[in-house]
DNA sequence: CAATTAATACGATAGTCTACGTACTACGAC
DNA sequence: GTCGTAGTACGTAGACTATCGTATTAATTG
């Protein structure tokens, strides 16, 4: 069984992670549904796309994935075929402590009001 | 002195707000610039649109103080000819513990860091 | 009533965002 | 090499966003 092949893909550094862009990576239902995935997932755990039922085209995922990405709120790299994703958890809270989890604790409430 | 006349304005109530909303009017700079004014504050405390200087015309400050009133962020009401702004601080509290706090400090931590 | 102040409404424009479908690439399995 | 799987690239359509300038409304002050 060979290694899967692994490429890396573009990231922001933490000093260019900027607090709008990851409000604003946020601030949508599909990406939201990504994070919270990712979020229940153990520390550092990582998920191919494929992972998460999105009602939407694929092309349409990969653009979400790569709006989190591009703010800074998830690390991306591929291995084989797969394209896996994973929260970026210790430099989120290095930067802006509980920010993550305080918006997951909120997205958390709505989804029990919501039912 | 007569009373100033006040008059009142359609905001959303508590259940109408959502989160992604929230997170999208605090993901524009110049929006939350405005929070963080409203927040230095004191609790409960007013401020007129005019007492927050932003570099844009007058109708695109009208239009971020609406984004931010019907996401729910904040509460606006005329009084005479000024039209007061303040902080849902409660309600969001209630709605989503921490997560106004959170933002702020969040946002403290990168205006420290731009220097 | 006239003047001033605070903010809105309107209309335009340039740009962004979400979504789609189709065509394509990269890899692993056979 | 061929096939299947995972995901990208590209072009596009439609909706929304941020911004502006100008004209306008509403209330207070004189």
């Amino acid at each position: 069984m060979p290694t899967a092949s692994v490429r890396a893909l573009e990231h922001p550094t933490c000093e260019e992670i900027r607090l709008e862009g990851v409000l604003h990576a946020l601030s949508d239902p599909m990406r939201l549904q990504i994070v919270r995935f990712l979020w229940r997932l153990g520390e550092d755990e990582e998920a191919p796309c494929s992972a998460i039922e999105l009602v939407v085209a694929k092309s349409t995922t990969t653009h979400h994935f790569r709006v989190l990405r591009e703010a800074g709120v998830i690390n991306q790299v591929y291995r084989g075929t797969a394209k896996m994703n994973a929260l970026r958890r210790r430099d989120l809270d290095t930067l802006f402590p509980g920010l993550l989890g305080t918006v997951l604790a909120a997205d958390a409430i709505q989804c029990e009001r919501d039912g």
